[in-house]
This record gives structure tokens, C-alpha cells and sequence, in this order.
DNA sequence: CTGAAAGCGCTTACAG
DNA sequence: CTGAAAGCGCTTACAG
């Protein structure tokens, strides 16, 4: 393995010019740049990254806690989102440093560690829950960090975040069945106390009050995201005096469930119901007729996450994207 | 943040006894080793990682490379993989660190960078190819790596690898079906070219035959991993003079197709027709029934490789590990 | 058992 | 535009 001084010693230069080639070529005169450039080539010298940091004391590496699912729970989307992550860190020379850690507060001492050892310069959060310990946590010491999702909490939310906009998004679903024709469109969702359901679920009322269509006992909260959450809720929804013709789900597991009753009741989805998801997940494309499902922007959410982290703004910074609606068979026929 | 200096200058000790404190406790008296102890928790100190890496050219990153999938086509395991991955390396105090790089001999300039660099020791592979170019690439560089899966070529393969037995699981799925009474198993795979499917059609053929069961034209070769054509390929084998009453399928994506086509013909899946997938992913859950699936088992596997790598045997090792049959109703009614 | 010193491979004011 | 020197924070023979 080459060393600067090696490449100094081939180029006949001092190591300073070297290093200045590769950090700050406009220093040096044109044929120096080149002498030294060569001298780089032939030698294959590659800069020791470990000696870089511990001077500059920056390791360009982002911290990323893969979340530990409950058996076959699985993030559907994680790994769209680490594909995309790692290449807008490429992108700047960064990469990203996978680790694990408790759920909550007793994971900070992980994080703390990491910064401590420097072993990361910063994190992106994801998975963000309702009154998120982390966030204060890590301000209160300055570690660097930026949120994928918001906190939800009643004070303003320390920290930069980027968040997609689930209420924009679910009034998207509505108006696409509203054109469809559906003149009775169910909510099916989560609990009140989850700020993510509560966002998304503005978005079907305001988008229904708005079509002039009816909200009364039409929004049902489930208590897990699970198939079987789901079907319940649809089955509460098609069973109603009058029944709805349209179900915009909170996720697409929710949605699933309540394809797989309308399925049972000998229903058509995307006939007789039109029915929307959330995430696009790759359950969405495999089931039969395909989901229609709202799209999180990934590409441009991790970009904006590691530009936020990388070059921080004076103070925190907010950034809503919208989701794209992908329309299959489960809310228009053919 | 606390230097060795500081902290040695507290305990009023040398920093060479402050790094014996921490890296070899037994070379200090109890007394020394109590108060630099006690130090360290004072002043809160941290050893930084990359002045330790610098000096002794161990970085204690393991380099995985994220792989990038056609739309759509998520894999359902990566989370589960990636996690194991993680906590593996935790657990010798190793991190798993994230890349993204060009498919096939165009990214191994990628991983040689990342090397030369030092910003890793070595690297996990996995989606291994048939013929992958990266094992031979890597070998004759002597960066070290480990394989989770085999490259199927002529000559042995470079390098320690880990793998799941397909063909033992592919049996054991056999069997599964044979005692449910089955007496015609069509086995729905790839085309011969991969080596994994081989392996995978091997493990059928031969609980088959020991079964004494029929093997002629019941088994079909899929162009894609496609829920579209696992359907088509049920289809073939439900179609036939004598059509099979169980399915071994390759992938859990072709056992969906499988369920869906028999599912539209009106048959009862774990009644009429056994069904069953490989990789026990989120979907083999989701659906009705739900479907039975040979689970690999991936914190074993993680924990082999993340070893293979810290501590590299004298010459290359392999080690084929059982996957596990999940049992659903596709396969047993009730 | 403990300590003084060299050195890992860079970058960065500073001087020329 | 170029170079000599200090120093980032550790570890590791080596000496006492």
C-alpha cells in the first residue's frame, strides 16, 4: 500500500503538494498536478481514510439503526430506502454504518457511543414514533442528526425532518375513487394516539367533506397492522346499513385485509369496491387484482436526509413531500 | 471528549497504562487498574476509533453491498439478513458498513477502493451469482471476504462460504407432502443454468424417488421469478392427464402464483393440492392460506460468516446449514 | 508492573 | 506556488 510520502518521494514533491493535488488541485501549477497525478496512477496510491479522519476528525459515515421487526413483520420498503440512502451518501463521499440498539431511550447509549468513538458523524433517524425519546436525546447533546418522519409530539420538534405527506396523500386516494365514481368511501386506520394515522386520516375527511361525500361512522381504527385487523374493519364497513364502495387503507396491509374480504364476499375490487393502500410495498404488485397504493418519494427523501445531514442549515429545517398515487386494479377495473 | 493524555493525567498514571487498562487489564496491579478504572468514568472517556484504527490498520467494519432490485422486485428477507448481520458483528465488536456498486466485475472497483481506503477490513457477499466474478476477483487480491452462497461453477470455489442445504429442504418439503398423503409432487423451479435451482430440483428428485413417487414431465422450469409465471407453471401441472396433487416450489414468490392458480380453479390449497415455497418471506404469511415455507436460518448464518471473517481459518471453510419447514395451510388443512 | 518514545498516515497553518 | 514541521489520538515494542 503506497503512502503520501511514497507518492511525495515519486513525484519529487514535498507530501504537502501531494495532499494538496487530491483536496485542493487549484493550488498547485498545471504541470505539477500532473507530475504528482501520475505519480498517484503509477503508485495506486489511495488516501488511508482512518488517518484523514483522526486528523479532520470527520469520518463521513452515517449512523443507521436497523429496526428489529416482530416475527414476520417485516419493513416491507427498508430496503428500497437503504439502497437509496447509501447512494445519495455516495453521492458525497459518504457511507452508512448499519447498528443495532434497543427500542427508546435505553438505545441511546448506542448512539451516544458511536458518536463518542467517532465512529459516525451524525444519524439518520427512521421508524420515528409518536413522542420519539430520541430526538431531544440527541440535541440536548449535540449529536448531529435528521429525522425520516416526524415526531408528532405538542412542542415543535427538535432537529431537521423530511416526512412525506400522508394527509395530502390520502386526499389523493379519495379524489382518484371520488372520479371513479364512489359515493361512500371508508377510512381504515389506526388509533387516535398515532400522529401518522391522525395525519392521514385528515386527509380522507377533508378530501370527502370537500367532494360533498359522507364521513359519519365511516372511519374505523384498528389496533394492529395486520391482515386480520384489516378484513375486520372492511367487513364493519361493507356490513353498515348502507354499505361503502370505496376504502382508503392507512397502510397496504390494512388494504390487503380488506381486499381479502371483499374477495370473501364475492365482491369485485376495483368494480363493485375501490380500494387504496399505503407505501407501495411489494405486497401491493403481487396480490390479485394489484393495490393501488400511495408511493413514498424514497430517492428523494434519503437525498434530502443526507444533504440536511452534510451540509446542516443554520437552523432545523422541514421538508413535506408528496406521495405518488400508482393505480392498479383495486380501485378501477381493467 | 477526553484523550488517553487526560485521562492518564488524572490517574496520574502513563497513557501506555490508560491503553493496557483498557485493551489488557491484566498487566496492571489491581490498585492501578481500579483507579485508571474509575478515571476513564470520571472524565467519561472514549477511545477514539479512528486513531486506534490508524495505528493498528483494523477498522472492525465488515462491508456489505446493498443490492439494488428491479421495481418491485424488494427481497422480502433483506431486513431480516441485515440484522442478523448487524448483531453478529456487534457481538465481536465489529459494524456492518453499507455500499452500493455496479452488478458483476464493474463494481470490484468499488470494493477494492473501499479496502485500500481502510474503510473496511473485508466483505460479506450475498446474492451470489452463478459464475459470480467477484469471489476469484477478491481472492486474488487477497482482500478477505465470505460468501453466503455458493458460486455453482466447475472448479471449487475461492474463499469460505456459508450456505442453506436447498436440497435437503426441498425433500424435507417432499416428505412433508408424502405424509399428507401426496402421491404426485410436481416441483415448479429456474431453468438448469442456475445452480441454486439445481440444487434446489435435486433435493426433489430424490425424496421422490425414494418415495417411489413419479418424476417425468412434473417438473417445470420458470423464466423469471414472477408470481405470473409460478401461476402458468401450476397451471402445466394441473392441466396434465394426470395432474399432481402437491407443489414444491423453488421461491415463495412461484408458490404464490401456485396458490393463486389454484385458488382460481376452485381448489382448496392444503385439501386438494399440498403447496409449498422456499424462504418463509412476509408474504408466505400474508396470504390465505397461508403458505408453508423452508425458513433459512439467518441468524446462524450471519453469526457464521461475521466469524468466518474476524477469525479466518487457515484454509477456506464451508458450511451448509438446514432450513427449517414452517408449516401453513397450504400445505395441511386446519 | 509501569513509563518514555516512536510512529501509524494524513492535514493544516505557517513560512519562504 | 511549494515545503518543513507539528499534531490528530492512539498502540506497541522496549527499557527499567
Amino acid at each position: 500500500m503506497a503512502t503520501l510520502k511514497q507518492v511525495a518521494a515519486h513525484a519529487e514533491v514535498s507530501v504537502q503538494t501531494v495532499s494538496n493535488a487530491l483536496n485542493a488541485p487549484h493550488r498547485l501549477r498545471a504541470d505539477t498536478l500532473q507530475r504528482v497525478t501520475r505519480s498517484i496512477e503509477l503508485l495506486n496510491y489511495r488516501p488511508n481514510r482512518n488517518a484523514r479522519s483522526l486528523r479532520t476528525s470527520a469520518v463521513e459515515l452515517v449512523g443507521y439503526c436497523v429496526p428489529s421487526w416482530p416475527k414476520g413483520q417485516a419493513h416491507l420498503v427498508m430496503d428500497q430506502f437503504l439502497h437509496a440512502l447509501c447512494a445519495a451518501a455516495e453521492s458525497s463521499g459518504r457511507h452508512i454504518l448499519l447498528f443495532t440498539a434497543p427500542a427508546g431511550i435505553d438505545g441511546m447509549k448506542v448512539y451516544d457511543d458511536l458518536h463518542a468513538r467517532r465512529l459516525v458523524d451524525g444519524f439518520v433517524l427512521s421508524q420515528t414514533e409518536t413522542k420519539d425519546p430520541r430526538h431531544p436525546w440527541l440535541a440536548k447533546r449535540k449529536i448531529p442528526f435528521v429525522s425520516f418522519g416526524r415526531v408528532w409530539g405538542e412542542n415543535s420538534q427538535p432537529g431537521s425532518w423530511v416526512d412525506v405527506d400522508g394527509a395530502a396523500g390520502c386526499a389523493m386516494a379519495v379524489r382518484h375513487l371520488v372520479e371513479a365514481g364512489r359515493t361512500r368511501i371508508g377510512f381504515i386506520g389506526w388509533p387516535r394516539t398515532s400522529g401518522l394515522a391522525q395525519d392521514r386520516l385528515s386527509g380522507w375527511r377533508t378530501a370527502c367533506r370537500e367532494a360533498g361525500l359522507p364521513l359519519a361512522g365511516l372511519s374505523v381504527a384498528c389496533r394492529a397492522d395486520t391482515i386480520e385487523e384489516g378484513s375486520r374493519a372492511a367487513a364493519r364497513l361493507l356490513d353498515a346499513e348502507r354499505p361503502v364502495d370505496g376504502i382508503v387503507a392507512l397502510s397496504d396491509v390494512l388494504a390487503l385485509g380488506a381486499l381479502r374480504e371483499i374477495n370473501h364476499r364475492g365482491l369485485r375490487p376495483g368494480v363493485d369496491v375501490g380500494l387504496t393502500g399505503f407505501d407501495d410495498s411489494p405486497l401491493a404488485s403481487v396480490v390479485e387484482p394489484g393495490l393501488t397504493s400511495l408511493r413514498q418519494p424514497i430517492d428523494e427523501i434519503a437525498a434530502s436526509l443526507v444533504k440536511l445531514l452534510s451540509d446542516p442549515p443554520t437552523r432545523a429545517t422541514t421538508r413535506l413531500l408528496l406521495p405518488e398515487l400508482v393505480i392498479r386494479g383495486s380501485s378501477s377495473p381493467g
